[in-house]
DNA sequence: GTCTATACAACGATAGAC
DNA sequence: GTCTATCGTTGTATAGAC
């Protein structure tokens, strides 16, 4: 990992330039994370159809839910056959456990990549910072994880609400060593944070109407953070 | 309407007690805004199946999503039979318009219920409390809209964008009087303090388990926006 | 490794009895 | 005003050909 590299304050294309994880790079890790139940063993074709079959998942669960999503239209979309689908999950369900899965997996490591920062508000500043730019490149899958959270088994609710959580407190206890405040102030603080950083891929559709790039609602998102830390 | 009695700076308890909607006055707007298509024309009856129905909506479609809900549950759940239900609505989407539609309508009223407040800090934060505390008694509707906004049709969908982004811009022209900040960073401020009160219904579960109350909540919420426009 | 064809349960909606 | 019974359609999942 470089993260080292990165500058005070960085923007979003030098945190996509050194990023380890992107659009390209994700396929890699599903496979890998799934190959117990992927029957297809050949790399190439397993990378190109979870492509196909995740582009589509995406596209039509975004226009009527998951759940009222139907396998007939995503076999439709994903230009694969029903048979061909089932070469790499087991059931709906399994589905939208991949995604869950490796979106978890990713915002846990997150946190990690900036253990090197030694003042601790530059070290929260960093983390929110590639937390909003980590969900620009992986915009689908954030979406997604986001809003049908409450639709999936509860084994697999009880893993993302735990992995939100462990964020959070991290955070809590970062601020905490800076700031003026409560301890229960620190904490929904850091919930705020949580809450503006998770806006920007439930919103997009908004900040592109108005033009708003993403540097300027990372910005905008570090300012707010810093004045309640500093201000009144 | 008697917003002009609660003092600067009300919380929860204030607001409920004043508040010509909540949990209870509820069902007769509803029965008012729908009479045209609902052909169970007999006022007690209908309100009490009202009420039946969109309890079990609220129930099932946090369960799995509206679309993955079906009727044949919903009758279960509500204790009506589906030719009952069909006395209500004519079909499953209209039962999702029903919810859309009164929670845009109060969302336009509400910022008007406090035009009588002379300095406009202390007006946006009345607006921002009554949002959030109108959000607490409605909060299965709330709820509701916000996750189900993508999967309703595109008619329905484009009326509740606009209602959100009226809301944001009047919030961003009162901002824009008070702060030093550009016109830009105005409407970045607007759509933050949003984003902070629609996470009180997104996350009621982590603030219940952390036993945040609602008022502490909204002050946070209250400092923040203002730490932001008095600070660095 | 991917396809077509099919099993059979569950869907939204309605007609007609009460 | 509410019920039961039923229509035609569509759902997930699998078997077996290629």
């Amino acid at each position: 990992m470089n993260f080292a590299t990165l500058p005070r304050g960085f923007h979003f294309d030098a945190f996509r330039r050194i990023s380890p994880v992107n659009e390209d790079s994700l396929w890699d890790i599903i496979f890998a994370r799934n190959a117990h139940h992927i029957t297809v063993k050949r790399r190439a074709p397993a990378l190109a159809n979870l492509q196909k079959i995740f582009s589509a998942t995406f596209c039509l669960a975004n226009q009527r839910g998951f759940g009222a999503m139907n396998l007939r239209d995503l076999c439709r979309e994903s230009g694969l056959s029903m048979g061909g689908l089932y070469g790499y999950l087991q059931s709906k369900d399994q589905l939208s456990a991949m995604i869950e899965d490796v979106i978890r997996y990713l915002c846990e490591q997150l946190p990690g990549w900036f253990d090197h920062v030694s003042d601790t508000t530059d070290q929260v500043e960093a983390i929110l910072r590639a937390h909003i730019y980590l969900s620009e490149m992986l915009h689908p899958w954030f979406f997604f994880v986001y809003l049908e959270a409450r639709t999936v088994p509860t084994a697999q609710r009880k893993q993302a609400i735990a992995a939100e959580l462990a964020i959070e407190s991290h955070l809590a206890r970062l601020l905490g060593q800076e700031s003026r405040l409560s301890n229960a102030q620190d904490r929904l603080l850091a919930a705020h944070a949580m809450a503006l950083i998770q806006d920007w891929h439930l919103k997009r559709w908004k900040y592109r109407r108005e033009k708003i790039s993403i540097d300027a609602f990372a910005d905008s998102v570090i300012a707010l953070v810093r004045a309640r830390l500093t201000g009144a």
